[in-house]
DNA sequence: GAAAACGTTGGCTGG
DNA sequence: CCCAGCCAACGTTTT
């Protein structure tokens, strides 16, 4: 009988360390083995992916390739440009393959996609290994033993891992690794369908990736940055498992910190160093096995007594945080990440909805990307918000900070979200999900859309009258504005009492601090290294009262993202009828809004209390942070 | 069945 | 400085 020859496929298990996968193909006693990596069009073209996480990747799959080359100089992490679903089967017949081992993924596409590679394993008698290390706990068996259900809530989430059982311990590195066979490539070449290109525009040259197989200089080479055809990465923050296992032995020797972590307490205005682990994009690529993480910390916790704290506020809990945003999007399936035909998703008339894409490259009604302008104003909200520029200091700072270095705080995730949408701009989530998914270097679709229901007020979370202050909020950590100070130079040396909201401030002040409140922000003033900066884009205490009164509206109404009239747009009625005119109290009918405008007082209703009603009253006025007088 | 408690992490005032 | 209590009030789970 032959030794095996096994295909280690890598994908989002970029680590030697804790891969149930990796100890698999080698307790198969292989022959040879291919450690290699598919470049996927699906996340070339179809996924919006910035540089910063470009970079990142790039960093997980060098430093991933060698290790490989330690353990054996012969091997390293091939890089294959072609899509899996059409080059692995090549790869079966052209490499004499007799095993195919990977670890599994219960994200949507990737599910789709390893069936098809599944049965073209099938089909050249290749057998297919696979197992499971990306979460806690199994994900499908956390669902089923949920009921088929998504997990909504913690509870819920640790309930169901309760009932799978103990969380795996995590499992040595291997000491050493298999040579690789021989590659030859005399296939033809597949070359995607570049026409839809979603990050054509975040690239300054043509990419090159697909030009062969193997390569540029047919060695199966990790692709860089510049033949992505970007231009360099801004994001301070590097990848790689050597990283990732030095970060994680440094945050377990503070042995205070790890066991008495608890998140509403980390400050999100931190920097250098920030108040976090920084781990979350580490996980993402597979450099850190949350397993690991998982125990390490718990080792440190019992150890440190009955004062350390306790999930969901504690290290742990962020990661069962995790586990449950993957099985409920595991359970919902390829709805999850969009509002429309999600049954767990309120449905909500935000502005800037989604386009539905008819075509038939995921099915199901899937959202493209694309969206309706139904308000010229809702989309300047969103654009001024999208580059920082809104005129609120500190929304702008966490902004800025997002788009350079790819990672903001979890609490400044919230506050940016919910300004965004059901506290400020009443813009669609899906907006701000698809500028998360394009800026962050830990960006995992689960997480990303999870959290976006959770802060708009769509599932997960549904007290939306909780709403942060852009002003209130950032103030709590840093009186100072110092964190402002970094991101928004313009007010550097704004008094602290004004920096918050420098509007606010005297002319004298103003022209003490060399700062000019003028204009939107998004006419280039900043490049001209000007102190100018936008005023700012709404009155914060007026949008807040209209939003929390046009939820809880929509919330009356009770609309699910499945609800046949969500899909027809009968649900347009219902809200006229209740009077759903969240922009009047802004700028009356010149948008061509959600139905058809109201004049204003004529929205009474039968629903009460309306937006109108709080708006003129004003009685969250008292919301707005006042200063007092110096 | 009704009421209370709970739920990852709000803001503000007054003591 | 910290904290309790209020604001106006959601859905779900527990009692």
């Amino acid at each position: 009988m032959e030794k095996p020859r096994v295909l280690y496929w890598f994908r989002t298990d970029l680590r030697l360390h804790d891969s149930p996968a990796l100890k698999a193909a080698l307790d198969l006693d292989p022959a040879v083995l291919w450690p290699i990596f598919t470049w996927d069009p699906h996340y070339v073209y179809r996924s919006k992916v910035g540089v910063n996480r470009w970079q990142y990747l790039l960093d997980c799959q060098n430093d991933l390739s060698d290790s490989i080359k330690k353990l054996n100089p012969k091997s390293k992490l091939f890089v294959v440009r072609e899509a899996p679903q059409t080059v692995l089967l090549k790869l079966f017949w052209a490499w004499k393959v007799t095993h195919l081992v990977f670890e599994r993924d219960t994200d949507t596409y990737a599910r789709e996609r390893d069936r098809v590679v599944v049965e073209s394993a099938r089909k050249a008698g290749v057998e297919v290994v696979t197992r499971y290390g990306r979460t806690l706990w199994d994900i499908d068996d956390v669902v089923a033993k949920h009921g088929g259900k998504p997990t909504m809530s913690i509870t819920q989430l640790q309930a169901a891992g309760n009932k799978v059982g103990a969380i795996p311990k995590p499992i040595p590195s291997p000491k050493h690794l298999p040579d690789p066979g021989e590659m030859p490539v005399d296939f033809e070449h597949d070359r995607p369908d570049t026409e839809r290109d979603l990050n054509a525009p975040l690239r300054s040259k043509t990419d090159k990736t697909y030009n062969s197989v193997a390569g540029p200089k047919g060695d199966f080479a990790i692709e860089t940055l510049e033949e992505l055809g970007f231009s360099a990465a801004t994001t301070p923050h590097r990848g790689g498992e050597t990283i990732a296992l030095e970060k994680l032995a440094q945050i377990i020797a503070d042995q205070e910190y790890t066991a008495t972590f608890q998140k509403p307490k980390t400050n999100p205005t931190a920097f250098e160093p920030q108040a976090t682990t920084l781990l979350s994009p580490l996980l993402h690529f597979g450099a850190l096995s949350p397993r690991l993480f998982y125990w390490r910390v718990q080792e440190v916790v019992e150890k440190y007594g009955k004062n350390a704290s306790h999930p969901p506020e504690s290290l742990t809990g962020q990661l069962l945080f995790r586990d449950m945003y993957f099985a409920a999007q595991a359970a919902i399936g390829s709805p999850f990440p969009q509002a429309l035909n999600n049954a767990h998703v309120r449905f909500i008339p935000w502005h800037l909805p989604s386009k539905v894409d008819d075509g038939t490259e995921t099915g199901t009604n899937a959202i493209s990307g694309e969206y309706h302008i139904d308000s010229p104003q809702a989309e300047k909200w969103f654009q001024r918000w999208k580059f920082g520029v809104t005129g609120f200091p500190f929304v702008d700072a966490l902004m800025r900070q997002l788009r350079v270095e790819g990672w903001i705080h979890h609490l400044g995730r919230h506050m940016v979200a919910c300004f965004l949408t059901r506290g400020g701009c009443y813009v669609h989530w899906e907006r701000g999900a698809d500028v998360f998914e394009e800026l962050l270097i830990d960006h995992e679709v689960a997480c990303n859309a999870g959290n976006w229901q959770w802060l708009s007020c769509t599932a997960f979370y549904s007290q939306y009258y909780r709403c942060y202050s852009p002003v209130a909020f950032g103030q709590k950590w840093d009186k100072n504005g110092d964190f402002i100070r970094k991101w928004v130079p313009e007010l550097k040396d704004m008094d602290a009492k004004f920096i918050y909201e420098p509007w606010k401030a005297s002319k004298s002040a103003l022209d003490k601090a060399g700062v000019k409140i003028e204009g939107d922000g998004l006419g280039g003033g900043m490049e001209q290294g000007t102190s100018t900066y936008p005023g700012p884009m709404f009155d914060f205490g007026e949008r807040r009262s209209a939003c929390i009164a046009a939820m809880k509206t929509a919330y009356s109404i009770g609309l699910h993202g499945n609800d046949e009239r969500v899909r027809n747009s009968t649900w347009k009625e219902l809200f006229e009828n209740a009077g759903e005119t969240e922009m009047e109290a802004v700028h009356g009918s010149d948008d061509d809004g959600h139905g058809a405008p109201l004049e204003k007082g004529k929205n009474g209703g039968k629903h009460g209390r309306t937006k109108s009603d709080a708006v003129k009253e004003g009685p969250m006025d008292r919301h707005v942070k006042k200063l007092k007088a110096p």
